[in-house]
DNA sequence: CATCGAAGGACCC
DNA sequence: AGCCAGGGTCCTTCGTGA
């Protein structure tokens, strides 16, 4: 798949650039930086707690979590290179005095209530991520306080500490994006804030690793090493490649990164799309074992749908894992809501036996399309909601996404061989300053311009549609454009 | 052909 | 100094009903 790079890399781009610089003016444009946003994050969550049951545990490098993966470690255990995602064998290897703790969910609801309890207080509607981890939106607050910023978080992670002897990290910034790296910037018990201008962001992203971004992971970022994208800020100089290789989305993303965007917003009416639980044991291949362990997972599910309240879920899922470590996901959808033990039981056992003979170290069962959360309220509150939604998302992660066909499309779609034609345009106009006749990729139509001509037609014509515009109307106007770049998702280049 | 369901992954905590 | 565990979300692609 680096072929379809190899492809692009010595073309003429100048197009694909210009087109993606006027998106660049219009989202920098559209910049809010209206919002005081703050990430809190504490510190070794669940290790600290235990170390508050166990004071003595601060001396002794420390572990929380089981044999087979760890969740945390304090700062002892991390000196030997203990981190949290590790499996224990490993760990012990690395450090084999370290203490494991087992897992306390309790307490650290407990702690996790009284320092959300704080955060209510700054922003009645902050965004808890998880027990550990919160976003606050500390606009209103600071707009009735003499209190800057910084002071303030300094004041609330004071407060975390008085009230439950742990500290917390916390990052301040224009949006959750950046708020979230910058908790990461001082991380044990400190705090980093990026004033909210735009100066600053476009300083501070240009030379930050894009690993730092949250959605960036380790595939990600080697796709993105592999075209010389390193940081927010590389992805300038490859933002014509970047457009022509990425889907809508994905590409929509690298902009965000690169302009420090991020959303502002915590009302994601998030109601959960699915359940599930999952079990790993010693490998299993006889059908009445893994029936066994069909009959166990679907009664832990039933249970947990009763305690969340879920009336059921229509498609009916499971995972193995193979002992070759290959996962296996199979889903069957109904028309009515399966919610019964017995009725999960006998579907899943359904679709485990489709995959006989297998073996397998793990297996999970999970049910999805929940019904829709029905909060009491008729009509009116809901459509409100909805409202506000969809306003209130002035820079969601989806807005060039819904064109259906890919963005090269704009290309391929005015002329027969676009990019022919428009290199040989150009290099016509290199010979001699003429005028050569050529079709706007834009507005499809016939031009006699020489290239500087050119060019500002195409400003124009940028400036006068959106990219969108420009899509809906190429795809109306012409037939289907035979599309040779399949895999433009960043994934496909793993392959 | 717009939609949906299924499968496969990446990623997060 | 290996990618694990368990609970999720989201994105992408493909095949199939219309």
């Amino acid at each position: 798949m680096i072929r379809q790079y190899d492809k692009i890399k010595d073309m003429d781009l100048s197009f694909e650039t210009k087109l993606v610089d006027h998106k660049i003016n219009e989202m920098d444009t559209g910049r809010d930086l209206t919002q005081c946003i703050c990430h809190v994050d504490m510190d070794a969550f669940y290790a600290s707690v235990e170390e508050l049951d166990d004071p003595s545990l601060k001396e002794i490098p420390m572990a929380v979590g089981g044999m087979h993966m760890l969740c945390t470690s304090n700062y002892k255990a991390r000196q030997f290179g203990v981190r949290s995602a590790m499996p224990g064998y490993l760990a012990l290897k690395l450090c084999p005095q370290l203490k494991i703790i087992p897992l306390h969910f309790p307490k650290y609801r407990a702690a996790s209530a009284k320092v959300r309890a704080i955060f209510a207080k700054y922003d009645p509607s902050f965004l808890p991520m998880s027990l550990d981890e919160a976003y606050l939106n500390l606009t209103n607050y600071l707009s009735t306080s003499e209190l800057t910023p910084e002071q303030l978080v300094q004041q609330i992670r004071d407060e975390i500490q008085q009230e439950t002897q742990l500290t917390a990290s916390a990052g301040i910034a224009a949006n959750r994006m950046l708020a979230k790296i910058c908790s990461d910037f001082n991380k044990p018990n400190g705090q980093y804030f990026l004033p909210m201008e735009r100066e600053a962001i476009m300083k501070f992203t240009s030379n930050l690793s894009i690993r730092k971004v949250s959605g960036v992971g380790r595939v990600t970022e080697r796709v993105l090493q592999t075209l010389d994208v390193k940081t927010c800020g590389d992805i300038l100089h490859r933002r014509a490649i970047l457009y022509r290789l990425l889907s809508p989305i994905s590409f929509q993303f690298m902009l965000k990164c690169y302009l420090g965007l991020g959303s502002t917003n915590f009302n994601l009416e998030s109601d959960r799309k699915s359940i599930s639980v999952e079990r790993t044991f010693s490998a299993l291949s006889k059908p009445d074992d893994l029936y066994r362990k069909v009959d166990e997972l679907a009664e832990l599910l039933a249970v947990d749908l009763g305690r969340n309240q879920i009336q059921g879920g229509k498609t009916v899922g499971i995972k193995l894992k193979l002992t070759s470590f290959d996962v296996r996901v199979r889903s069957k959808t109904y028309p009515s809501y399966i919610s019964k033990k017995e009725d999960i039981a006998r579907i899943v056992k359904e679709l485990v036996q489709k995959e006989l003979p297998v073996s397998i170290r793990l297996m999970g069962i999970r049910l999805s399309s929940l019904p829709p959360k029905v909060d009491d309220d008729h009509g009116v509150k809901k459509y409100f909601k909805k409202r506000k939604n969809t306003d209130a998302g002035e820079e969601q992660p989806r807005k060039i996404s819904t064109v259906p066909s890919s963005p090269v499309s704009v290309l391929t779609s005015t002329s027969v061989t676009p990019d022919t034609h428009l290199t040989a345009s150009i290099a016509a106009n290199e010979n001699a300053p003429s005028i050569v006749a050529v079709t706007c990729p834009i507005c499809s139509r016939s031009l006699a311009l020489d290239n500087h001509q050119f060019n500002q037609h195409l400003d124009e014509c940028l400036n006068k549609v959106t990219v969108k515009a420009i899509l809906q109307q190429q795809q109306q106007n012409q037939s289907p454009p035979q599309d040779q770049t399949q895999g433009r998702s960043l994934l496909d280049y793993y392959r």
